[in-house]
DNA sequence: GAGTGGTCTAGACCACGCA
DNA sequence: GCGTGGTCTAGACCACTCG
């Protein structure tokens, strides 16, 4: 996998502010020699790192490097955790509850059977200690044969497929902006009738088995989410 | 440009239902073969439809059709307008004012001069007739000479493509949620401290200039938004 | 083991930007 | 007009899925 290789060592130089002077990417045939690889690898990383919206390349021009405005925000389009959004800050949860159940009324969001075994998690999740989002969660039994409250507290997102091997593969995602009620209010620590931002997201095996749906309620003053658009 | 009139044809054939009994597309040789183009092409095309997730690729097993849940809902992952997002619905504005000014304080995030002239536009967002956001929005001129009221009441994003040949490139999103004030609630008709989704949206060139920057408060209770997140 | 998508090579020509 | 990225060809071999 060489240009995935090719596009973390750039991704690295750009980080490391090496294109600074112009902000601007070797030409890919400075770039086939400099690394030794066909054009092939370099064309490939760099679509992977405008996708990223680390670059963009403009035709007769160039590619040249571009700073979105990520800081705080949650992107949207990773399938990664919050731990792997908030890297350098402190993510921990309570957890609320883990219970196994029956599909039953969520075995059409979940496109199995009302019979088939799942794990019921919610966790209130923190960011630096301080209260960020309300998470219910369900994982499918059949993916995730094992689920427990020690686990809960850490990564699940880690659990399942670092540890379990799962492959990720994609996520739909629906969001809205709706009313706390009293409940949900009392432990994000706002007043019912207060806002909150809803993320609904159905996430997928690279096989294209949904193994995994939750509905998350963020903190309205403090989550933000970011999203690169692209023409196509 | 075939991959993208393939994938266009790919496409059509999917919403006629024409792969409904496998959810299977033909492998890459046999759709070498039935259109008569190279493996460049097919993959390409793919690879287009799989980034707007009509298909999935799985390897060693084929590409498979889905379906994701984006009745009614906008794509944020869009740079097109409300327009473009709700075909066959009666898309309306009420603009509320329309002028022109020096950047000022929003020279930095237009990353303009401060004396930078541009065009400012409310407008109040109609879908089928209801109140669906408010927004505000501006338009360097020196890429938009031109703007007017009337041309607001239509679709700004058509004229300034279509019309003015602005070609467009990528736009950074960033969503949150947050309570109206009295003014923003009036004019939505809704009742102050309800909730709003905000998107503020710095749209691109496709040679990386920013042209256009804008922060829409949608109608919480009507709007939407729906991500398709990849893996890679 | 056969069939499928993923990666890679080594070329060619085209479309666009900029001076 | 030259340099740049965009499209395309015609191959090869690898990695994975599934019967």
């Amino acid at each position: 996998m060489k240009y995935r290789e090719l596009a973390r060592i750039v991704k690295a130089d750009i980080d490391r502010g090496g294109f600074r002077q112009t902000d601007k990417l070797p030409t890919e045939d400075q770039m086939m020699e400099q690394y030794g690889v066909t054009r092939y690898c370099v064309r490939n990383a760099v679509a992977l790192l405008a996708e990223l919206g680390d670059v963009y390349p403009v035709q007769g021009s160039g590619v040249f490097v571009r700073e979105s405005k990520r800081e705080g925000c949650m992107n949207i389009s990773s399938t990664k955790g919050m731990s792997a959004e908030f890297v350098g800050h402190d993510i921990s949860s309570k957890v609320l509850s883990v219970r196994q159940r029956e599909a039953g009324d969520d075995a059409t969001r979940l496109k199995v059977a009302p019979q088939a075994p799942l794990h019921e998690v919610r966790r209130l999740r923190l960011l630096d200690g301080e209260i960020f989002a309300l998470e219910w969660a369900l994982y499918l039994k059949e993916f995730v044969p094992y689920l427990s409250k020690d686990i809960a507290r850490g990564s699940i997102y880690s659990y399942v497929h670092d540890d379990l091997g799962l492959v990720p593969g994609f996520a739909d995602k629906v969001m809205y902006a709706r009313k706390l009620d009293a409940d949900e209010a009392d432990v994000l620590g706002l007043a019912a009738g207060d806002p909150t931002l809803v993320v609904e997201d159905d996430a997928y095996l690279a096989n294209g088995r949904m193994f995994n749906a939750g509905t998350v309620c963020y903190h309205y003053q403090k989550a933000r989410f970011f999203n690169l658009a692209d023409l196509k």
